[in-house]
DNA sequence: CAAATTTGTCTATTGATATATACAACCATA
DNA sequence: TATGGTTGTATATATCAATAGACAAATTTG
């Protein structure tokens, strides 16, 4: 997509003086030309990005040592800047998402963690989207949702306790939620809505995905139904958006 | 979802020297609290603010500045600071996803703004996911949409030339993607893929779609094809992320 | 009208960002 | 081993971001 550089003429234009330094500005950017390909394996000398971006070279520097403390880019002195990890995951959304088969192919290992879990009164919105009463007790999971050791996802999710009581218990053994309901009775279920936004990431979710700050996540909020169509989970899933790119079929 | 704040103690706190200016934090943090509905018509005096934030008051009026300037809100000398606009427009993507057709009910005019267009060799990405030779000539539409007179989107979309020729001024005339088809003899369309990413948006895309500098944009590439799976359409949209969400049913 | 509340303006000070320039340290290779 | 290319470090300066305190201007309320 997008137009091409010409020649050696400045990108985009960084902007100044919008709350955003320019440092963060040059790091996002490099984050992007990594995952689209340019910047393949290693980053051009620092002149030559402090020239292509208009800013001073230290400016560029501070971006560079961004992104090796997230542990995009490592520097070595003398022989320049690599790319240590490249490509993004696409994580599939359809009728049957589920998280473990989505990343199949794409990470060897896939597992769920368990943060926190608690029983509590609902919210008017879970309420409805669980289809209960107001105000019914449902069981809280939060969890964060791994590849290959690296957090993608931290969810928030609610389950009827009357029908999914011990659930946690289940989670947290197999690292799955697809594996917890099966124990559960439920053998299969559906996705009935997916909603989708992005934000910059809370404070909690930066230190649970492992994100430098101002860094952004995808937001999905969406219900599950089990094969007769009743509600089971209501969840928001926060993935980490430098490394997930969502897909719909 | 997520937990409530206790008392008068300050917020999930502000992160400091991380290129994210706390002004612009705090302002995206106001902005999440008018869509989750909390200051529906009016916020709260800046003193109060300033003490939930953690922040001098000052920080707090260089934050409502910014969403003054984004026509969020509108403050008033000796009453309050009050809510300009609030909720998001909620975008339904689907086989059958049309821009006009998504939003109606929620605006009452939409209709989309040809930028620019051109005709060029294709890429390869382009040529592959229309189904091309490399390098084929392809009609490029550079568009707004907008929805009561607000830019919620701005599009990027290549059509094979061979077939859509002309295309541009079908599309100028009628503002939709759908009428222009249909002047061609493409009566119905398909979605076959979207991909779903966000970033920030790009200088020119901050100032297409009116957006202070540093918002966020959600991405879609995708594809669509006609009633024969013949692909007609490769696109990337960038949707205003502090105004639309993206709904999958 | 007076008092209380709230936004608007001003001045001063501190620390973080960004620029400019110079040079050291390290690496590849001719 | 000498040279050129690259990252690392240091110093100085200017601008932006954030804090602090005081008061003006406009509005609402008693």
């Amino acid at each position: 997509m997008s137009s091409q550089k010409s020649g050696t003429a400045a990108e985009p234009a960084m902007e100044r003086r919008n709350g955003i330094s320019l440092w963060r500005q040059i790091a996002d950017q490099i984050r992007l030309a990594i995952g689209s390909g340019e910047f393949a394996d290693r980053l051009p000398p620092e002149v030559v990005l402090a020239a292509r971006f208009g800013v001073n070279r230290h400016t560029v520097r501070s971006a560079i040592a961004a992104l090796e403390q997230e542990g995009v880019l490592r520097a070595e002195q003398g022989r320049g800047t690599f790319v240590k990890r490249k490509q993004k995951l696409a994580y599939p959304i359809g009728v049957r998402t589920r998280f473990s088969e989505g990343l199949r192919g794409q990470a060897r290992d896939r597992r769920g963690v368990l943060l926190d879990h608690a029983v509590e009164a609902s919210d008017q919105r879970t309420a409805e989207a669980l289809n209960l009463a107001a105000g019914s007790q449902v069981l809280r999971l939060e969890t964060v949702s791994e590849a290959d050791g690296r957090p993608v996802s931290r969810a928030t999710s609610f389950f009827d306790v009357a029908r999914f009581s011990g659930l946690e218990n289940h989670y947290r053994d197999s690292g799955s939620i697809t594996i917890a309901l099966k124990s559960l009775g439920i053998l299969d279920y559906f996705r009935r809505m997916t909603l989708i936004s992005a934000r910059h990431a809370s404070a909690s979710d930066l230190s649970d995905l492992r994100l430098s700050p101002g860094a952004i996540v995808l937001v999905t909020v969406y219900v599950n139904v089990d094969a007769e169509g009743v509600p089971i989970q209501y969840s928001e899933t926060r993935f980490a958006a430098d490394l997930v790119e969502l897909s719909v079929n």
